[in-house]
DNA sequence: AAAGATGTGACAAACGTTTGCAAATGACAG
DNA sequence: CTGTCATTTGCAAACGTTTGTCACATCTTT
């Protein structure tokens, strides 16, 4: 079928291995005879097999990265970052969405560590699951952006604390009947989320109100409902922190077509910073994450861990998250 | 390292062919020894080596696919329907982004054909280079939206016919001087939108202006710099036309920020239907693609095209697109 | 001119599978 | 009790590489 380094070699009148170190610039060949290799490669076409190569030398120089949702462009622009990194030092990335679904997500990680990948990069649909996998994987993995470590290395940013920021903000400006539109209740990040909320509240000794605190999907859709909820309530809710930009937008959508004014009646905040929310038409206000650092640190992590081998040890990297005011808080 | 099928049969003193056989649930295995076999494999935690097995099937279920631009959702939406087919059809797809960037594409190239993935496909940053991967590429291929065929299968929507449609319903609506705010002069979509834009006007008797026909990126910032441009001269511009929605969102962009009301003092018209067209805060009109289709007809061709081997004859489908109607123009 | 040093290239094993073929086993009929 | 099958199992080659070891030339050095 393809060229061969065996085909080279009859071509050529001399041993394979003589090829094979020509071509991987390795001692042992005269440079004369690694130049007509090289040139008869270049002319017969030749493109090595990496299976075959992956096979003998136990590595790929690929990582695995699993990620629910390329849609929201927060997981984007973290795969951007690692994606990146990843070229800058040689490893090429094998990326996999799940959608959310658990099922294929463990599907995945079959698949990749099938394929022999040298490590993997983890956001899981579900941070609940993420200790069983500890006897599952046994190729160096980080989590992305969820519970920290459970013996494993791990890259996030503090949520807790980008949601205390966020509150008090809010308070800050005057929102007195502050609604918490969460994404999915299974999410240890959300829940950080909430924590960090609830934390700013008490320390201004306003009383928790359970049912201001809300949750559905991670999507707009998700805010859209939980928007129609909030507003359609005798509670008098003046601002809505939503448990990401893509529940904001969802919550946005809701509000203004049913006229709700926005600053001024409603007050809209989100967390993420996503690319768009920084569009004119829409211009919320919201909790930035450092996305592509996020995805860079997880990458150089990673690799660490991969060359450390057995006896690596497992780190933690948190980031802080920071308030971006735009044109959704007054 | 880690468990092999030899481990499996020197565990359970049987030969590996053997072990192979009960694994792959071939015939020539008694149902006890397979019982046994399976049993055994799990309780080491075996996990067959992908690149071993490619190696002597010289298939690896794998497709290499080829984007520009993730962060785009137009090809994040592709993307899903192509992923989505693969996993029903027991393909794998290793996603590559290049970022627009030539380099890079190539080198994805050589790296998908090294590890000899069963099939590419490809959206190429520069329709032009098409026609010389002809010989580069030694592996069932296909071309996603741009230049149909060179003797390679092709998915691509009708370009020519969706800016037709948008420009005519832009003169009906009673727009006079319309622009075109166009991406890559390099690209063959782009070139064939233009087509379709000069076509509806001349079929009006309308007289082109070529100062009206502007080229910069497919990007927000691209359509943001062509709206300056254009806005700013004495040619009394009420309508754009934008080469694609992020451009439109660039294009809506100057337009706000500057105080052109929009629909009545500047219509504006987009091309894709990407999912934040429909935002409420955008409701931008523009061209509908069947994205997701577009990925899933991609990747079933491309299925037919590796099981036909080496005498497969290849394929062009055109899908057409349609006008959608929001907000931006009246 | 003999001995050692050096550089070049060939040989073969190994990586973890699949699979064609041969051998062993067992059942059953003659 | 032998011969003929069919079934189950084992052996070994093959896939395309990398790499340790060894043999051979050639060139110094004394």
């Amino acid at each position: 079928m393809s060229v061969t380094i065996k085909d080279i070699a009859k071509s050529l009148g001399i041993s394979y291995s003589s090829v094979s170190r020509a071509l991987n610039n390795k001692p042992g060949v005269s440079s004369e005879t690694r130049k007509r290799v090289i040139d008869e490669a270049k002319k017969m076409g030749y493109k090595p097999n990496d299976m075959a190569r992956g096979l003998v030398k136990k590595q790929t120089n690929t990582i695995g990265v699993i990620i629910p949702d390329i849609a929201n462009s927060f997981f984007g622009e973290v795969t951007e970052g690692i994606i990146e990194t990843a070229n800058e030092n040689g490893y090429t990335v094998f990326l996999c969405i799940t959608n959310w679904n658990m099922e294929i997500e463990k599907e995945y990680l079959r698949t990749l560590q099938q394929k022999r990948v040298d490590g993997i990069i983890l956001k899981s649909s579900k941070d609940q699951e993420e200790r069983r996998y500890k006897d599952e994987i046994n190729v160096p993995y980080i989590l992305l952006e969820g519970r920290p470590a459970y013996g494993n290395s791990f890259v996030g940013v503090n949520n807790k604390r980008g949601s205390y920021i966020g509150t008090k903000y809010l308070l800050k400006q005057g929102y007195r009947n502050i609604a918490f539109a969460g994404g999915s209740k299974d999410s240890y990040t959300n829940m950080q989320r909430v924590q960090g909320y609830i934390h700013a509240l008490k320390e201004r000794a306003i009383p928790i109100d359970k049912e201001l605190i809300l949750y559905n999907d991670f999507t707009a859709k998700g805010g859209y409902i939980l928007a129609e909820e909030l507003l359609n309530n005798d509670k008098n809710i003046d601002a809505i922190f939503a448990g990401n930009d893509v529940i904001a937008l969802g919550v946005l959508d809701y509000a203004t077509t049913h006229d709700f004014s926005i600053p001024e009646e409603l007050g809209v905040l989100g967390f993420d910073d996503i690319f768009y929310a920084e569009l004119p038409q829409i211009q919320l206000t919201t909790i930035h994450q450092p996305k592509y650092e996020l995805g860079k640190y997880a990458l150089e992590i990673l690799i660490d861990d991969i060359h450390a081998g057995e006896d690596r040890t497992c780190k933690s990297i948190i980031l802080e998250p920071k308030l971006v005011v735009r044109n959704t808080t007054r």
